[in-house]
DNA sequence: TTCTCAGT
């Protein structure tokens, strides 16, 4: 390891990290031939030497270079200990101003970026702190918060604190007690009783009297059933908002209309529907579940159409902008993502609407809740005032949200507020294939297809090579041609990017065979079916919104045109790299949407990310027909099977509980 | 291994 680092080493590692606001690569490159090869040499004259650089560029270049000192000094910590400079402007981010005099302090909170390694972290350490110790209580601090981050990414709000024992263990630490209470006194951990066992022997719960000294106890135990768990604080109080605002909601709630204006909109409904509507307007936080096709969205627009009648203010949202604008559709109402009904302030995570100045609505509808994660809902309840009526709408069976907590299914098994589950089908015949087999995987079975007029069809492959294959096959071939659905009708859904038979290389051979061309205006060619990958709600005529599909029509000077199935979209600017070819998309983007034909894909490589709602979510997309190419083999009888083959671990649930218990 | 959302 290098020793000694010189001034003009951390200096260009900072330029050509792209740390220098407005220093683009190129004048990054030309700043030695102007004189500049230390923090000392930049000044406006000389900035002015370099090409292309006028006098008030030059000021501004300077302005921009004394505003990156907290870098800078960064980079010098990172560039002395032989790690990236790149990494600095995350630092930045993450620890402020005087990111360099914390990471001095204690150099582990690097640990706390994204991409960084334990490893990372302890050169760092060793350069910084000369004698460095691995037994640092520092260090530990920070391999319990890093434990309970990778969990967090696995969906977990909590790990029992015997896991995270075991993991500070695995790095060497010789005392993982002292770590979890260096953690929890740091503000950074939270630690929770375990529940209350009537039936335990010992009746007496450990002491908690703020020492630490009765979870120190339980860690140096190691645990057992009874043991205590551990959470990051933001999440572990994300989790308890989430359960006293929910209690709060209830309490305060009053009844909005009579039972008779409830039947004047109930006449399209059936006797579930209507009780949910009932259920709504009575309760301060109701759920209304089901699966695809039992009329959810009926039933909002049944309650939007009364409360708009009885002048109630109604606010709709959903956690994507897709389920958003379908929402707004169907309801004929305005609909938003809830950041924007929350006033997102942009990655600082905070929120305009808040407690402060809460939301005006006398009703909340969050359709697809299954897709809010705790710190999003804590964020909703908590804007919500006393007296307004939550419905969370949504299907506990399809993928849990992308971001930690298990909210819907949590609020479902605490029993804590009142629940109607639609089950009767409405949209796809209820003795077809598709519903028979979605069914099943919803209640947990596999059983083997039976569809003798072909709704469904499995194809066996025995790689991910010939899945692919296969799939090409049945898009341009064999669907069309024995069933009459043209490949524009068809969408293919796999689990995965990557991979023979993942999004990129199945969009690449489908586009190969179903618009060839090269793609010369922006990788696209008129004919090709598009994907969104972010929302860009704004663009005349009426935007789009992630996860849709639509078609380019057309290609202009520097834009491109879209058919959406909301309408056509010039799509310009800073929209563009927000498309991808959109034939065949992952199950994840898929959510929400469906189509006349549907061919998923199960490759091999995809048999550890296989769950029940995974495929659920997958096969519920499809109307009419439903390919199954299976190349995973026996990973989705056992993902089906399993309740769960990836169990989230929350604790809202035992919250929620108790909420009401005590209450 | 999936990747929601937000502003400048």
């Amino acid at each position: 390891m290098t020793a000694t680092v010189t001034e003009d080493q951390v200096f260009a590692a900072f330029c050509a990290a792209g740390l220098w606001p407005g220093l683009g690569k190129r004048a990054a490159a030309e700043l030695p031939a102007a004189g500049i090869t230390t923090p000392d040499d930049v000044t406006a004259d000389r900035l002015l030497k370099l090409p292309r650089v006028g006098r008030q560029r030059a000021e501004r270049l300077f302005s921009s270079f004394l505003s990156a000192q907290p870098a800078y000094e960064v980079v010098g910590l990172l560039v002395g200990a032989g790690l990236e400079a790149k990494l600095a402007a995350g630092v930045a981010d993450a620890l402020g101003h005087d990111a360099a005099r914390r990471l001095r302090d204690d150099p582990w909170t690097l640990l706390a970026l994204p991409g960084v390694s334990l490893g990372d972290a302890d050169r760092l350490a060793i350069a910084i702190l000369p004698g460095a110790d691995r037994q640092d209580s520092r260090r530990g601090r920070a391999i319990v918060a890093q434990t309970l981050r990778t969990a967090t990414r696995d969906g977990h709000t909590v790990l029992p604190a015997d896991l995270v024992v075991a993991a500070l263990r695995a790095e060497g630490i010789t005392d993982p007690a002292a770590a979890v209470v260096a953690a929890v006194e740091g503000g950074e951990v939270l630690e929770h009783a375990p529940p209350f066992d009537p039936e335990a022997e010992d009746d007496e719960p450990d002491p908690v009297d703020g020492s630490g000294q009765g979870s120190l106890a339980s860690v140096r135990a190691e645990g057992g059933p009874g043991s205590f768990q551990l959470s990051l604080a933001r999440y572990g109080m994300a989790e308890e908002a989430v359960a006293e605002n929910v209690q709060r909601l209830m309490a305060t709630a009053e009844p909005i209309a009579d039972p008779v204006s409830v039947r004047s909109v109930s006449k399209g409904l059936d006797q579930a529907q209507a009780a949910a509507v009932g259920q709504i307007l009575t309760a301060g936080v109701s759920l209304l579940t089901g699966g695809p096709g039992t009329g959810k969205s009926r039933t909002v627009a049944a309650v939007v159409q009364l409360l708009r009648k009885k002048g109630a203010e109604v606010a709709l949202a959903a956690p994507t902008g897709r389920a958003a604008k379908r929402l707004e559709e169907l309801t004929d109402h305005p609909a938003v993502t809830v950041h924007r009904l929350l006033g997102a302030q942009g990655t600082t995570g905070g929120f305009s609407r808040n407690e402060e100045w809460p939301l005006d609505a006398d009703v909340v509808v969050v359709d697809e809740a299954s897709m809010l994660d705790v710190e999003l809902t804590a964020a909703l309840l908590e804007a919500c005032p006393d007296g307004t009526h939550l419905l969370l709408v949504g299907d506990p069976a399809q993928l849990p949200s992308i971001g930690p907590g298990h909210v819907l299914g949590d609020l479902i098994d605490s029993a804590a507020v009142p629940v109607t589950e639609l089950t009767t089908l409405y949209r796809q015949a209820e003795g077809g294939a598709i519903a028979r087999l979605a069914t099943a995987v919803r209640g947990g079975d596999l059983p083997p297809v039976d569809s003798p007029d072909r709704e469904v069809v499995v194809v066996p492959a025995s790689g991910s090579g010939e899945a692919a294959r296969r799939v090409v096959q049945l898009v341009t071939d064999s669907i069309p041609r024995a069933l009459g659905i043209q490949p524009s009708s068809v969408q293919v859904v796999t689990p995965v990017h990557r991979g023979p038979a993942g999004t990129i290389e199945l969009n690449k051979a489908l586009k190969a065979q179903l618009n060839p061309g090269d793609g010369t205006v922006f990788g696209f060619d008129v004919g090709d079916r598009v994907v969104a990958t972010a929302n860009h709600l704004d663009l005349e005529p009426i935007g789009f919104a992630n996860g849709e599909v639509g078609v380019v029509t057309g290609t202009g000077d520097g834009s491109l045109t879209v058919d959406f199935s909301s309408g056509p979209v010039t799509v310009t600017g800073n929209a563009l790299p927000d498309l991808r070819h959109g034939w065949a998309i992952t199950v994840h983007r898929a959510q929400g949407s469906e189509w006349p034909g549907v061919v998923v894909v199960l490759p091999p490589e995809a048999g550890g990310m296989l769950s029940r709602p995974l495929v659920y979510t997958a096969l519920t997309r499809a109307q009419q027909h439903l390919s199954i190419v299976h190349a995973s083999g026996a990973a989705l009888a056992r993902a089906v099977r399993e309740v769960d083959v990836r169990p989230r671990r929350t604790r809202l649930a035992r919250l929620l509980a108790e909420a009401v218990e005590e209450g």
